[in-house]
DNA sequence: ATTTTGGGCACT
DNA sequence: GTGCCCAAAATT
């Protein structure tokens, strides 16, 4: 009998085996429906050798239902789950949701109905049709969409469509893209540019597994070499994959990509509305997606025919994903190169110290850019003592700092203020009880954001309207904010110079395609002054007029024992610094620390890479941590505290004795609560040589947890939190 | 994960 | 006997 064996979605439940009905023809990666007791599922068939389980006869089987119209999963993805789910000790299942994520791509009609507003308006006009008509100007999608977008009820908005003022537009679900054009606009480039991107091309031509490190300092004009290599993929009809940390930063990207050939790459991130998914996704599947712009998630895409994969600033820590699986997306990147037999360039001006190690060791290829284009120089770097040039009491840029400020704005120059903290303040205290505000649902304290009157929780989204008396004892205008965020850095800036022209940029701020792009348009026609900005600002923007640069807090990375955390500020800062003077106009960096003498903030203000990466180096050595030894962590959560608690005592209590595998812990998680959930952590250090995986798999496979419990692994842990 | 089954128990 | 709740079993 025809058998095929299923990997579902489900991981609680194991493969399941299932008949092959006469007449069906099925392969390994078919996508295929089944039947589960009285309901349907999706499975993937896989190869029974690859994927044990327990042997059921012949007679029980029931037979698959039908299959899915769309192309198998190639045996190169295939095992791109498989090693993914081995490595970072995730369920086959749970690897195999995000590849087939876009539900709707697989069947379904070849056209949708969206909507969108006719202009015309409603016989009675309710409040919560103003608010719906309101919102929805220039939106098209379907009810469902809308009804999120405009924050009313579906049931109002089809009360519109009964009424007209909405109108159903008929959408071809798989109308092509616009082809983009590897000739469109060849650059000029510099001769250091032209050696690396000969380089590419060979290798894209070659068509083998090459990985390489593209290390270049800020504005050397990294983007202009892998372009060429994406010219030589799409000659070759083969498609391209870019990864981007920051979805705010695709825009100033997209342009880049259009002015060079000519139409715009197809985008891949989690929020994109279910149509373009659905396009997209086929799109991709079927090969004719030439270029694919994507988050972390657009790695496991079914591919038809992928010849290059891009990780542009490689060394961001957004692309690792820290729920669900938690996969490190530039190393997952390599491997799905691996797979396709395809190159990989990792991009970065400041790469991590794992990649300038595999280029050490021979294993990446390494590419440098040394030049910044066009001539133009690196900044000067500048360390301010805070511990000495102290700025005014309640405020936070020191003198010399403002005086900068002062000196660009009668120049006619931008500056950029950065620190990495979003809202006004991080923490609210009342000065007559010290009650301070916290999150309900976190270990955190609750962040206020002035521009939208909240109090808001960064880790959970919880959030309230600040109250005018203390909740606590009720006295009525003693709430005090403490410590500094953009929004009152903005503030300050306002004081010291009332007529600059500000902006704010945090993914508060830019938290649509269409801000960031009217950010960018605003900042390059210079009608922007000073930007002043989180993370979000260290990357991706190109402003010839932006000559200061100042760190409102470089120590603020440190704070937190975190392992990477000097690598992190390190990159932080340099990247930041590396937006000043990237036109005619020589740079200007400012960094304000408290710890002047710190190794890395000597190497910033020094210029000097080598002596961090050397000092770093040696400290992770010291340490064990990567790439010298390796650490995982395991972490134990319920809502009820001495749950959790016990549950992680049990896991401590059955630690393996290893030689080469020390564990530490069970100890409540730095945050020990958050969304509700208490948390427990222990800690993983490695020797290079040790299996951790299967360390892991064995000691907590042989455990078992109450309901409500949840054990997650997470292998090379970025965030400590 | 979701659904079905079956035992124990209170109530009629 | 019937209805109800909850735990255990089954799902291929």
């Amino acid at each position: 009998m025809n058998r095929a064996r299923l990997l579902i979605f489900n991981a609680a439940l194991g493969p399941l085996d299932y008949r092959v009905p006469d007449g069906m023809v099925v392969e390994p990666g078919s996508v295929v429906v089944a039947p589960l007791g009285p309901r349907q599922i999706v499975g993937i068939v896989w190869e029974e050798d690859r994927l044990p389980t327990q042997s059921v006869p012949d007679s029980k089987l029931r037979p698959l239902l039908a299959t899915l119209p769309v192309p198998p999963l190639k045996a190169e993805l295939r095992r791109l789950i498989e090693w993914t789910a081995d490595y970072y000790c995730a369920s086959l299942a749970s690897v195999a949701r995000m590849v087939l994520s876009s539900g709707g791509a697989l069947r379904g009609p070849a056209t949708t109905i969206e909507y969108r507003l006719s202009g015309g308006m409603p016989e009675r006009l309710t409040p919560q049709r103003l608010a719906a008509i309101e919102a929805l100007e220039g939106e098209q999608a379907t009810i469902r969409e809308l009804s999120g977008i405009a924050g009313v009820s579906e049931g109002v908005l089809r009360g519109l469509v009964n009424q007209g003022v909405l109108e159903p537009v008929e959408v071809d679900c798989d109308r092509p893209y616009q082809l983009v054009d590897p000739g469109f606009a060849e650059p000029e480039l510099s001769d250091d540019q032209r050696e690396v991107a000969d380089r590419f091309v060979a290798a894209v031509e070659e068509r083998k597994f090459a990985p390489f490190l593209l290390d270049g300092v800020t504005g050397s004009g990294k983007t202009e070499t892998y372009f060429e290599a994406i010219a030589r993929s799409l000659r070759n009809g083969q498609q391209t994959l870019v990864l981007l940390p920051e979805i705010a930063l695709t825009e100033a990207f997209l342009r880049r990509f259009e002015d060079r050939f000519g139409a715009p790459p197809i985008v891949w991130h989690s929020s994109l509305k279910s149509t373009e998914r659905r396009r997209a996704w086929r799109a991709i599947a079927a090969g004719t997606a030439q270029v694919v712009v994507g988050a972390r998630s657009a790695l496991f895409l079914p591919y038809a025919n992928l010849g290059l994969v891009v990780v542009d600033e490689a060394h961001e820590v957004s692309f690792k994903q820290d729920d669900g699986v938690r996969y490190n997306a530039r190393d997952v990147a390599v491997m799905r190169a691996r797979f396709e037999g395809i190159p990989v360039i990792l991009a970065s001006a400041t790469p991590a110290l794992e990649s300038l190690q595999m280029a050490q060791s021979g294993i990446y290829e390494k590419l440098v850019l040394p030049a910044r284009f066009g001539g133009a120089e690196l900044p000067s770097i500048d360390t301010i003592n805070l511990t000495e040039e102290k700025p005014e009491r309640g405020r936070w840029i020191s003198p010399r700092l403002v005086e900068a400020l002062k000196d660009r704005l009668a120049k006619g120059e931008q500056s950029l203020l950065f620190l990495n903290r979003r809202g006004y303040a991080p923490l609210t205290l009342c000065r007559h009880c010290g009650f301070r505000f916290q999150c309900p649902n976190c270990s955190a304290w609750l962040v206020e954001h002035r521009l939208s009157r909240r109090l808001a929780c960064h880790h959970c989204g919880h959030e309230t309207v600040p109250p005018e008396a203390c909740p606590e004892c009720g006295e009525p205008d003693c709430l005090v904010a403490c410590g500094p965020g953009v929004e009152r850095i903005a503030h300050e800036v306002e004081e010291i110079l009332p007529e600059a022209r500000l902006a704010i940029v945090t993914s508060d701020t830019l938290n649509s395609p269409e801000k960031a792009a009217q950010f960018i348009a605003e900042a390059e026609a210079g009608a922007i002054d000073v930007i002043v900005g989180t993370q979000l600002v260290t990357k991706g923007f190109h402003f010839p007029e932006l000559t200061l640069v100042g760190v409102v807090d470089a120590d603020l990375g440190l704070e937190g024992g975190d392992l990477r955390a000097a690598e992190r500020t390190y990159q932080q800062v340099a990247q930041v610094a590396g937006r000043a003077g990237r036109g005619a106009k020589p740079g200007e960096v400012f960094i304000q620390t408290r710890h002047p003498e710190a190794s890395v903030i000597a190497a910033l203000a020094a210029g000097d890479r080598d002596a961090f990466y050397e000092a770093e180096t040696e400290a992770r050595r010291h340490a064990g941590a990567p790439p010298f030894g390796r650490w995982a962590a395991i972490i134990v959560s319920s809502e009820d505290e001495s749950e959790a608690r016990e549950a992680a005592n049990r896991i401590g209590a059955t630690r393996p004795n290893l030689e080469d595998v020390m564990i530490l812990g069970p100890a409540p998680a730095p945050l020990s609560m958050l969304r509700g959930r208490y948390r427990y952590r222990l800690l993983l250090n490695a020797r290079r040589s040790a299996e951790v995986q299967q360390v892991i798999r064995d000691w907590l496979g042989a455990l078992s947890f109450p309901q409500g419990v949840r054990v997650a692994v997470d292998i090379d842990p970025y965030s400590f939190v």
